[in-house]
DNA sequence: CGGATTTAAGAAAACGTTTTCTCAAGCATA
DNA sequence: TATGCTTGAGAAAACGTTTTCTTAAATCCG
């Protein structure tokens, strides 16, 4: 049964019934083993008979501690972040740590609004997407000493630790997987590129890839789309209006991808017959698809995972976790095959 | 530029430079009215010049207005509730206000610890998935005046507004949609319904809508599923296995119902010529599926947005928004059909 | 057994704001 | 001109913890 009286039960109020200082209290509270067995149980005992909270305000005012994290995705209605912040939460859920989370809708200066908020929130440390970002935003978190990784991406750079995959090798793999199956003529259905370096690296890596293998720029179509199923299919149109030949397309998400291949099948397009298409992401929705897609593996959950093992790592021993690459295994389905003979 | 000085900049600075009180800082930066025009302006001077960002903590201990929203919800993984989350988010963003984010992994235990770690970070509002939850969590958000919100389920009970929808009705709209396409042998595959009373709201309504129509319970199966799937497609085979002569199944989830599709094409089974399917959610991943799903649409993001413009009303106004309950629109596309004439 | 060292616990200061209280100045009214 | 009221601004207390500084008691060692 809960305090009878209608305030709110605070440290003293728990000091007074456990008969000691609220020093005391608050060493127990804290683990301090400056403290006796029979006091610390006491003191247990009445904080739980008082149901008592601490306020997590004033103890992060006086100590500096705020047992919080911040993060700042671009959106959570895209699969691949949703997951990355689940694993992200998971962990710190384990060393008592909250998350506070913000969406910047791929916009650079509304991401520095965020991280403006977050500092004053008094966050310890901010995890990000990519390793673009306004000059300001690194600033704030660096003027503050708050540390700050990157995800998505495996360059740390400055004070950033990064925790990732390196987009433009992914990009290079989707070249070398389609130019082995026999195709010549390529398209890449790229993400906005603008203010995304991950979209760019990406796109780079492909194009970087093709170029190793000898194949020209006027071989290769590139368009752009937003993350949505729709986009997908706008842009799938579109390229196959400017780029009429190509036999294989490398799209920046498995949402774009699966909205290519809806085009296709409502144009008559075979996949892979006629036209081999790959994603990005590995998302569930890749095996939903008729014919499943063939994708690029981004461990989102993983990369969630270690951002918060970096978060709960003590500033002395972050060095160690600065740089982290993950891999980016090529997942083979049935939406890319051989290159028609012609 | 910075202030050259290593320490973190705080209110008295502010006021050093601005050559006022701090308590004029203060009112300045809480656009209190009760302060002239020029001192006003020097203040807000001073404070941009040193890149002043308020101290959070010191801020909610001496308000007692943290600016703090907290939500508890199953998993982000389901995109059901992600969409919730992002609608949420960035309401509350807009009014100025922070998310803390936990997950419970559909365990009402695990919900109670995240609602204490809430109840410590001084969040002002919960925003909770469905009105079935540990007698303990209620009572700690009561003990602390901590307003309360119940999404994905329209009954408000005791202190707690309502946001969402009436899942028993949904369930009857699904009763009703298959039963006038002439099917008599009916099949559900709800989500597990222990701990999860949207779940077990949608299977009684369903039944429900049943029985009133004339069907009684030997020509209706029912198994549980998680929500993915795999699961959906080891129900639906344990489904048919036991009722091999249902002609309709309706499933708890967008999820598990293409996961009992996928079963279906596995096995050579037509939909919806030899077996109609209908959905939960409307997610995006309805319209991947061929056939594409019918459906019945829950209004995730509306739920989060009118959830986060709870959490921004005040304590004295709130009770105008106490029980919402929204539509939940049946969309019909082609995974559903008339029943095969035996 | 006495002095030095350790240990356990309390008193009080501190964290960075907001808010209450107080006061001085300006203004209108009589 | 004196009185009362309004307005703008400062001084200081307060929010609920943690931490530093002290001190009293307990332990050790020669």
């Amino acid at each position: 049964m809960p305090s009878p009286s209608s305030e709110k039960t605070k440290l003293v109020d728990v000091a007074k019934r456990a008969g000691c200082s609220p020093a005391t209290v608050s060493r127990v509270l804290n683990n301090n083993p400056k403290v006796g067995r029979n006091e610390r149980e006491r003191v247990l005992k009445a904080a739980a008979e008082l149901g008592y909270v601490p306020n997590g305000s004033a103890r992060a005012l006086r100590s500096t501690r705020s047992r919080l994290v911040g993060t700042i995705i671009p959106t959570l209605d895209h699969a691949i972040y949703a997951i990355m912040v689940s694993g992200l939460q998971a962990r710190l859920a384990e060393g008592g740590v909250s998350l506070i989370m913000n969406t910047s809708s791929y916009d650079l200066n509304m991401e520095y609004e965020q991280a403006r908020l977050l500092v004053e929130r008094g966050v310890e440390t901010v995890v990000l997407v990519g390793s673009e970002h306004k000059s300001e935003t690194i600033e704030l978190l660096q003027r503050d000493r708050i540390g700050y990784v990157f995800t998505y991406t495996c360059h740390a750079t400055g004070d950033a630790a990064a925790i990732g995959f390196d987009n433009k090798k992914a990009g290079v793999t989707a070249a070398n997987y389609l130019h082995s199956l026999g195709h010549r003529t390529f398209g890449m259905i790229a993400g906005i590129t603008n203010g995304n370096d991950r979209a760019r690296e990406r796109r780079d890596g492909f194009l970087a890839g093709l170029a190793s293998l000898g194949i020209g720029k006027e071989s290769i179509g590139v368009v752009e789309a937003r993350y949505d199923l729709g986009s997908g299919k706008q842009a799938m149109q579109a390229l196959l209006q400017l780029y009429p030949d190509l036999t294989a397309v490398f799209c920046g998400s498995d949402i774009i991808a699966a909205g290519a291949l809806k085009y296709c099948q409502s144009r008559g397009i075979r996949v892979p017959e006629d036209l081999s298409i790959i994603g990005f992401d590995n998302l569930e929705i890749a095996t939903l698809t008729s014919p499943e897609l063939t994708t690029l593996e981004v461990p989102a959950r993983e990369m969630g995972t270690l951002a918060g093992e970096y978060a709960l790592t003590g500033p002395e021993e972050r060095h160690l976790m600065r740089e982290r690459e993950l891999d980016v295994r090529l997942i083979v389905r049935s939406s890319s095959g051989a290159a028609k003979s012609v």
